[in-house]
DNA sequence: ATTAGAATTGACAACGCTGTCAGCTTGCTG
DNA sequence: CAGCAAGCTGACAGCGTTGTCAATTCTAAT
């Protein structure tokens, strides 16, 4: 049959069960001091009556909200986003918390005060905080203040007692360096990410360690600052191919920022990956489907979402801390856009 | 000076303002029967002190929840969804409403009974339904007998009293058509939309008029069906330049379509758009991103999204029900992907 | 002035839950 | 078998708002 029209109330359970409301509540919140038979039995009763216990009346009487908020910025790819929030909700849902989202738009001289006015009117009990709002230290000075718990996806140096999750960028970066360098290539260009995601430093870091593994010189001229955007990688792009040593392969820090250095190259009549390789990051939903589609770095953002929004929730309810994730695996992911050099 | 540290409550305000609780509960909410002057002054305390109403206690007390919901198909283009919930969430907030998301993995044979959930576990008031879960018979029936007001953004045939945002798909994609007619082109192929979406035979529709105007013929071998995704505008294109008199120019019905059919040409060496134009809708994020940039047409999804989200708050608050919109104006986006025929 | 009727205001009881604390049961210990 | 601590349970008072309805104040027509 169809759920009840009208939904049960503790009330209900309770008497079904034969026992006082606030047994009832206590089985309900997994709270101790209920017998194990009683415990059962007023289970079944809740299962009976699919009770639900009402959210505004829980919030008022209690303390609790059970809203966790997630912060973004909002010129992320939103391939990126999806994955989070999708991640991040299929841990809430089931745990009973809300999940709130809240664009931002970067740069915000008056980001503290928005997120303390989201805070406050939403009731926010906890924050995840992807890239590259994790990096902004006056965003978790402000969240410490507010003794709002926050979980951080971005390789920022993690705190005691705070909760972060980061993915090995490094190691990544290396890799795909040294996959260059194994087809051939000798001047690799390098665009970085933007400044202020913790995540571009630890890009950087793993392509000159892939240089130096395999004694390559590292070359400044040969790395231009970019900001994750398609503008910034194509300007960067048409920097470096303007070198009087021009590379042979380009590793953006990110996919936008490759497809502006495909679109650049293309510009200028160069065959991808023929005469130039083009390796990216974050296999966003469209580095499949340009041509040629992208060499990139694959992170399991759904699963890091998961494990944050996990790990928040575990904080939210009081369990016990649990030792810190070791970082998730990025994966590479090899198409067409990079080719050995002939 | 910062915020109270501690919220005012409707007490504190009846306290300032020298009136009942009451009294000021019918200044916040908005309610006849209050002098003006005594309005004013309540309005003074609550800005003074800040006041914010509790929404649980609100939720409570009243039969309110306050509480918009957003469902959308979890495989929608990302940057429509995020254009749809920046637009919806700049009219909910103000007017203190929550705006609650709601992804949903099409098909889903279960779909009215996680609709029916989600809406009972959040106390959804009204749904904003873009497409194609506007499109979708079971999801207004079951709305209309949970009787839960929605507002849909999908060119379906409007209901009296019902929401219905709608732009000028057809016209659109006429203009469009016509652009390749005036270009030269005179095999000019077709890939359809999904046919769960109402705005696929609106586009259609519009490329049919354009070849009747222009009195060229119409064959149905120039016609595919596609699904919207990357994959079926590929496989479209292979059916259709395998043609033996093949269209010198394609006009996907979106995007994603539409870069699989670059990706098609691009394998066969055919050079886009010297070889074949190809043209799509919607002006996705990447559509400019990709090589060469995609001819679309842009729709105003921001503005949809608000204008649906702000007659449903009215409807929820009980005003007035406006006049119909008139549709919204897509406009032709004209990149490099579409040429003169030679 | 007077008074019906309308406009305005306030007292008070919900709303459904959790926190507090007192009271009742157990199971053990001596 | 009394005595006591620990385990379990329930009564009851909020939480901050809105709905109801009665009380009060106006307004305007006698």
């Amino acid at each position: 049959m169809n759920p009840e029209r009208t939904k049960a109330t503790i009330f209900d359970v309770a008497r079904q069960a034969g026992v006082s409301i606030k047994t009832v509540s206590r089985v309900v919140n997994n709270e101790p001091n209920v017998r194990q038979r009683t415990r059962e039995k007023v289970l079944r009763s809740v299962q009976e009556l699919r009770y639900q216990p009402n959210a505004a009346a829980r919030e008022l009487g209690g303390k609790r909200s059970r809203v966790v908020g997630l912060i973004y910025e909002n010129a992320q790819e939103f391939s990126y986003l999806n994955d989070l929030f999708n991640g991040a909700l299929h841990i809430c849902e089931p745990a009973g918390y809300t999940l709130l989202l809240r664009p931002l738009t970067l740069p915000d001289p008056e980001i503290t005060e928005h997120i303390r006015q989201f805070a406050l009117n939403a009731r926010v009990e906890g924050f995840v905080l992807p890239a590259p709002l994790g990096d902004l230290p006056e965003v978790t000075a402000l969240l410490r203040e507010m003794k709002i718990p926050f979980a951080a996806i971005t390789p920022r140096e993690s705190a005691p007692d705070e909760i972060n999750i980061l993915c090995n960028d490094e190691a990544a970066s290396f890799s795909l360096t040294e996959l260059l360098i194994d087809q051939g290539h000798r001047t690799i260009g390098f665009i970085k990410g933007h400044p202020d995601h913790g995540a571009s430093a630890k890009r950087f870091a793993g392509y000159r360690q892939a240089l130096k593994k395999h004694s390559l010189p590292y070359s400044a001229r040969l790395v231009r600052q970019g900001y994750f955007d398609f503008d910034s990688g194509q300007a960067a792009a048409d920097k470096l191919l303007n070198l009087s040593e021009p590379p042979s392969a380009i590793l953006a820090s990110n996919d936008d920022m490759a497809a502006g250095v495909i679109f650049e190259a293309r510009g200028r009549g160069l065959s991808v990956p023929g005469d130039l390789s083009i390796a990216g990051f974050d296999d966003t939903r469209f580095s499949s489907r340009i041509w040629p589609p992208l060499t990139t770095v694959r992170q399991p953002i759904i699963k890091m979402a998961e494990t944050a929004a996990g790990l928040l929730i575990d904080k939210l309810n009081g369990s016990a801390t649990k030792a810190p994730e070791a970082p998730f695996e990025c994966e590479v992911v090899i198409r067409e856009s990079t080719a050995f050099l002939d």
